[in-house]
DNA sequence: GCAATAGCATAAGGTTGAAA
DNA sequence: TTTCAACCTTATGCTATTGC
């Protein structure tokens, strides 16, 4: 694994200059700013991640004005209301993404938000208290208590959010293997805490974001 | 030493709109 | 009318580990 001053200079170089690099690099939210967001954003932001999920994303987000109409503006308390009956005439609704497996998680999510809510005030007291240094075990808990947000979906969203975290996308595996991380895309708890650590370290040394870190590495591979 | 749980790899399944 | 690309989640069946 080589060090930050490594991946420094080789983006630095790759880019031409300080400006150049910075510009491409994304800025997380503060805590300040996740715990404003309010639980009806956060379930529209899950159910929008949901919903990309293997398509298009600016075919789902032509689409997300009629999402918000149909599920209340994603008001957490009014969408856990909806039944199976209710769901089953979204269905019929051509200007939806007509999938019942989707379409289940969104009442689903809004009770998974409502019970943090209760527990910890917000569902944004929950993204901004989680620390970066364990980034995967927050993926871990949306996979497990949310609904469908295994794979790459947690961390997606969480970039969505402005939540810092890295994002195993194929030119991150790419460089995480190059780096002798990983063999091949990290699943098992072992692969990803390995990610983890070397993600701590890199951060450690430079004092920059999980965000930031996994793009410039994503950088370092050509293709 | 056994049952229950967790972890893992692999295969299958899924919507939309543009292009063939 | 069919195929393809966008890109991921879930189910399944198996093995390893934990708790008693």
């Amino acid at each position: 694994m080589r060090d930050y001053a490594w991946l420094s200079s080789y983006c630095l170089n790759r880019f031409g200059g300080v400006a150049e690099l910075e510009a491409r690099l994304p800025q997380p939210r503060s805590a300040e700013a996740l715990r404003a967001l309010g639980d009806d954003r956060y379930l529209s932001l899950i159910a929008l991640r949901v919903f990309r999920a293997g398509l298009k994303h600016s075919l789902v987000d032509a689409k997300w004005p009629a999402f918000e109409e149909v599920f209340f503006a994603f008001d957490p308390h009014k969408v856990v209301l909806m039944g199976a009956e209710h769901l089953e005439r979204l269905m019929q609704d051509s200007r939806l993404i007509r999938h019942l497996g989707k379409l289940k998680s969104v009442p689903c999510n809004a009770q998974f938000i409502l019970d943090v809510a209760r527990e910890r005030g917000s569902f944004g007291q929950l993204i901004a208290d989680w620390p970066s240094s364990d980034i995967v075990g927050l993926w871990k808990y949306l996979a497990k208590n949310g609904s469908q947000l295994g794979g790459l979906s947690a961390p997606r969203l969480l970039r969505m959010m402005g939540k810092d975290t890295f994002i195993p996308t194929d030119d991150l595996v790419a460089a995480l293997k190059a780096q002798g991380i990983v063999d091949k895309a990290p699943t098992s708890q072992k692969e990803l805490a390995a990610v983890q650590a070397a993600f701590n370290q890199w951060q450690a040394e430079s004092g920059r974001p999980l965000c930031q870190l996994s793009v410039m590495l994503a950088h370092t591979v050509n293709h």
